[in-house]
DNA sequence: AATGAATGAGTATTCATTCAT
DNA sequence: CATGAATGAATACTCATTCAT
C-alpha cells in the first residue's frame, strides 16, 4: 500500500517518495475538514498535493483508507506527550489547569489538526470504526487525563469535591467550541471569537468554580 | 410504502398534500444529521417519508431547498419564545441560568432538532448562506439573550464583573458538546454521557464562577 | 380552470365537451412545431389549452397519439378541395401557377399550419409511421396534382416539354422554404423575407422558365 | 467497443485524444440529425463512437455543449472556400450558376454535413444562440454570396432585372429541399428524387428565368 | 367528466477507480 | 514510479402516465 519499488530509486526521488503521504494526507486533511468526506473529490486532493490522481493510489488504496490514514496521522502521538507532562507537574493544581488549557490551544487548537473535531464529528455515523478508534484515541484518554488533573485538585484539597466524569466534560467543552467555530462558521460570519480571551475567561471560571468554599 | 392499500385506509393524497412537506423534512432532517448532505439519497429520504422519489420534486424544487427548508423550518420560531421568558423573569438570575439550561434541554437538545447543530457544523463552509442564516437566526440572538441575562446579573449585583461575550460562550459551550455527542459520537461508542448530571454540573460551576468573591 | 362547477353541468358544457379535442390538438400543434416532440411536455400543452393534464387522457390515449392527431386533423381534407379547384380550371395554365401559389400561401402557408411540415421534417425518422401517413396523404398528392397542372400546360402547348416530376419539386420548393423559415429560423434572426415579394418572383420565374421558346 | 482487444491492436488512448473530439463529434451528428436534440441519448452518442459515457464527459461539458460542438464544426471553414471560387470566375455567369449548384451538390448535399440544416431547422428554437451563430455564418453569408452572383449576371447583362434578394432564395430553396428530404422523409417512404436530374431542372429552369427576353 | 397528486422508468451527469503507457 | 485517459456504477432530476377523488 505503501512502498512499491520495484527498481532502485534515487536519493532526490527517495526523499520525495518517503513525502508524499504525508504530503497527501495533509492536503486530504485540508479538504475533508472543509468540504467533508464525500463532497471532497479525490481529484482535488491530488491538485491541492501536488500530484496526478492516478499517484494517490500508489500510496492509498481507495478513499476510506486514504481517511482513515489522515485520521490517524493526525493523532499518532498526539496523546501522549500530554499525558506525561501532567504526571510530571508539581505545582498547584490551578496552575495546571491554566497549563492544559493553554497547552491544547498552542500545539492543537491554533494548529491544522483542530479540524479533526469537525470532522470526525460530522462523519462519525458514516464511519463507525473511526469513531471507535477516535473515542478509544483521543476522547477517552483525553477525558481520563483531565479526570487525572481533577483529581488531584480534590486530592491535595485545592478543588472542591465536584462530579469529576462531568467537570472534565465542562473542561474540554470550550475547547471544543472554538475549534468547531474555526473550522465551521467562522468563515461566513462576522462574528468574532478571541481564542486568548476566551480561554483565560474559561480558566478564571473554572479557578473559580471548583475552588473550595472560602477560598 | 405507506399508503399502497387499495382498500379503504387514508386516502391516496386527499389531505395529505398539508401534511407532506413537513412529514418530507422530518425524514430528511434525521438522514441529514446521521449522514451529512452529500451522502443522503433523495431516494432514501422519499422511502422514509413513506414516498416516492419523484413526490419529493413536488414539494421541493431540488436537493439543495429541500436542505434549506429542513434548516428554516427547524429555526423557525424557536428563538422567540426564549427571549420573551427571559425578560419576563423576576427572580435571581442563578435561578435564571439554571431555568435556561434547563429550558434549552427540555426544547431543544432532548428532541430531533438537536441534531441541527451538527448538520450545520458539517456543511457551513459548504452552504455559506445557509451558515449566514443560522448565523443571524440561532447564533447572534441565542448570544445575544445569553449576554442579556449575564448583564442582568451583572447589574443586580448577584454576578461578579465578567467578559460578558465571552462568558456567554462558556455558558453555551457545554449545550452544542451534548448536542453534538448524541447526534454523531454516541451512537459508536460505549462512553456514556448523562445529560441531567451535566447540566446540573454545569449550573452549579457557572454560579460558583459567576458569583460575588464573598458570597 | 375552465370550468370547475360540478353539480349540474348546462349546456355551456357540452357544447365545450365536443370541442376539446381539438383545442387541445391545436396548442399541442404550436408547441410541438415550436419545441419537437420530444421537447414538449403535456404538462404546457395542457395548460397551453386551458386543461389538466390528466384531461388530456381522456381525449388521447398517449402523447404518440396525440401527435398522430394533430397531424391527422392538420391535413385532413387539405388536400381534397386543391384538386377540385384546379380540375375545374378554364384559364390560361401560367394563370393557374399564380393561383396554386397563391392558394397555397392563402390557405396553409400564411396560416398555422404551416407549422405541418417542419414537425414531419424533424420528426419524420422517429414516427416512420406518421411520415408514411404524410408522404401518402399530402407529399404524393400534392406532387400529382402540381404535375397534372405542369403537364396541362405542356398539353396544351403553353409550356415547354420540362422534367414534369422535377419541376413539380422546384415548383413546392420555395413554398416549403418560407413555410420552414417561419416556422424556425425566423423567429431568431433579423433577417426578413417578404412571402408576398418571394411568391411573385416565384411566379415570374417559372413562367419564363417554362414558357416555350418563342413566347 | 473499438480498442478492447487485450492483446496489442491500437492503444487504449494515446494519441487517440485528439482524434476524440471529432469522433464523438461525427457520432452526434448522425444521431441529432436522425432523432432531434432531446430524443438523443448521450448514452446512445457514446456507443457509436465506441467509447463509455463517461469520456464523452472528458471533452464535452454537456449534452448542449456537445450539440454546439456539432454544429460549429460542421460549419467552420465551409462558407470560405464557396466565395473565393466565385469571386475568381471568369467564364458566363450561367455557367457559374451551374457551378454553383453542382458545387453545393459535391461539398454539402451529397455529403453527411447535409444533415445539418435539417438539425437546425429542427432545434433553432430550443437553441436560439445556434440559430443566431447559423443565420450569422452560414445563411447571410450564403445569401449575399447568391446575390453577388445575380448581381454580376445582371451587371453583365446576361440575367434581366430580377429581385434580387427573393432571386437569391429561390435559388437556394431547392438545394435546401433534397437536403431535407435525403435526412428526413426519404428514409421512410419509397418516393424517390433524383439529386442530379432536379440540380440539372433547377439549373435549367434558372437559365431561362433569368435570361434577358430575347436571348 | 375533470382534477392533480403520486408514481417510477428513463436520462444527464459525476467521480472513485483502473490501467496502458 | 507517475500519469491521465477511460470506465461505469451511482445519483439527481424529469416527465409520461395512472388513479382516487
Amino acid at each position: 500500500m505503501t512502498a512499491r519499488d520495484p527498481v532502485k530509486s534515487e536519493p532526490r526521488w527517495t526523499r520525495r517518495k518517503e513525502a508524499r503521504p504525508e504530503e497527501i494526507t495533509a492536503a486530504a486533511l485540508e479538504l475533508f475538514v472543509e468540504r467533508g468526506y464525500a463532497a471532497t473529490r479525490l481529484d482535488d486532493v491530488a491538485t491541492r498535493a501536488g500530484i496526478s490522481k492516478g499517484t494517490l493510489y500508489l500510496y492509498f488504496a481507495n478513499k476510506e483508507e486514504l481517511f482513515k490514514a489522515v485520521v490517524r496521522e493526525a493523532l499518532v502521538a498526539r496523546m501522549v506527550e500530554f499525558r506525561g507532562q501532567i504526571a510530571q507537574y508539581r505545582g498547584s493544581t490551578f496552575e495546571l489547569l491554566r497549563l492544559v488549557v493553554r497547552g491544547w490551544w498552542e500545539k492543537i487548537g491554533s494548529t491544522r489538526i483542530s479540524g479533526i473535531p469537525k470532522l470526525i464529528l460530522s462523519e462519525a455515523r458514516n464511519f463507525p470504526e473511526i469513531a471507535d478508534f477516535y473515542v478509544a484515541e483521543v476522547v477517552r484518554p483525553g477525558r481520563e487525563t483531565i479526570e487525572a488533573v481533577i483529581r488531584r485538585g480534590i486530592e491535595r484539597g485545592e478543588f472542591r469535591e465536584v462530579d469529576v466524569e462531568n467537570t472534565a466534560h465542562l473542561l474540554v467543552a470550550p475547547m471544543l467550541l472554538i475549534s468547531l467555530w474555526r473550522n465551521s462558521l467562522e468563515c461566513c460570519s462576522d462574528e468574532r471569537i478571541d481564542p486568548a480571551a476566551l480561554m483565560a475567561a474559561h480558566v478564571e471560571m473554572l479557578s473559580r468554580g471548583l475552588a473550595r468554599n472560602g477560598s
